[in-house]
DNA sequence: GTTTTGACGGTCT
DNA sequence: TAGACCGCCAAAA
C-alpha cells in the first residue's frame, strides 16, 4: 500500500499479531525493513492512545519494556497472561515459544 | 538549528 | 559468558 509511514505499518502489523503470540522489536523493524528496531519502539509510543495490542510486543529478551507506557504497569502483564501466555517478573515465559515473526503469516507486499 | 533521548538490536571487547 | 559501545531514525527541548 502507498502508506509508508513507518509508524503506520508497525501498527497493521502490530494488531497483526495472532492471540497469544509475541514478537519483538527487531522482527517488525527487519520485516518492514525500518532498519532499526528504535523506530518501532517510538511507533508503539505513540501508538498507546491506539486500540492496538501493542502489549503483545515486546524487546528481544522478552522482557516487557514498555508496560510503563500503559495506564498500569501490570496490564501489559494480565493482557499477555489472559491470552495463555505466562509471565514471570515481567518477563514472558518461553518467549522462543510464542515469538511470531510477521512474516510467518503477513506479507511484505502488503506493507509497501 | 543543534543536542539529547527513546517501549532496541547487533557486534565488539 | 557478560558488559559496553555504536547505529538506526525521529521527535522534543
Amino acid at each position: 500500500m502507498k502508506d509508508n509511514s513507518y509508524f503506520k505499518k508497525v501498527f497493521r502489523v502490530t494488531e497483526a499479531i495472532p492471540m497469544g503470540r509475541v514478537t519483538n522489536y527487531g522482527a517488525i523493524a527487519d520485516f518492514l525493513a525500518l532498519g532499526s528496531a528504535r523506530m518501532v519502539g517510538w511507533a508503539l509510543n505513540k501508538c498507546e492512545h491506539l486500540s492496538i495490542p501493542a502489549h503483545r510486543v515486546v524487546n528481544r529478551k522478552g522482557e516487557l519494556s514498555g508496560r510503563n507506557q500503559f495506564p498500569t504497569p501490570t496490564l501489559m502483564q494480565e493482557l499477555l497472561e489472559n491470552e495463555g501466555v505466562e509471565i514471570i517478573n515481567n518477563k514472558i515465559v518461553d518467549f522462543e515459544k510464542h515469538f511470531w515473526h510477521p512474516g510467518n503469516d503477513l506479507n511484505q507486499e502488503d506493507f509497501e
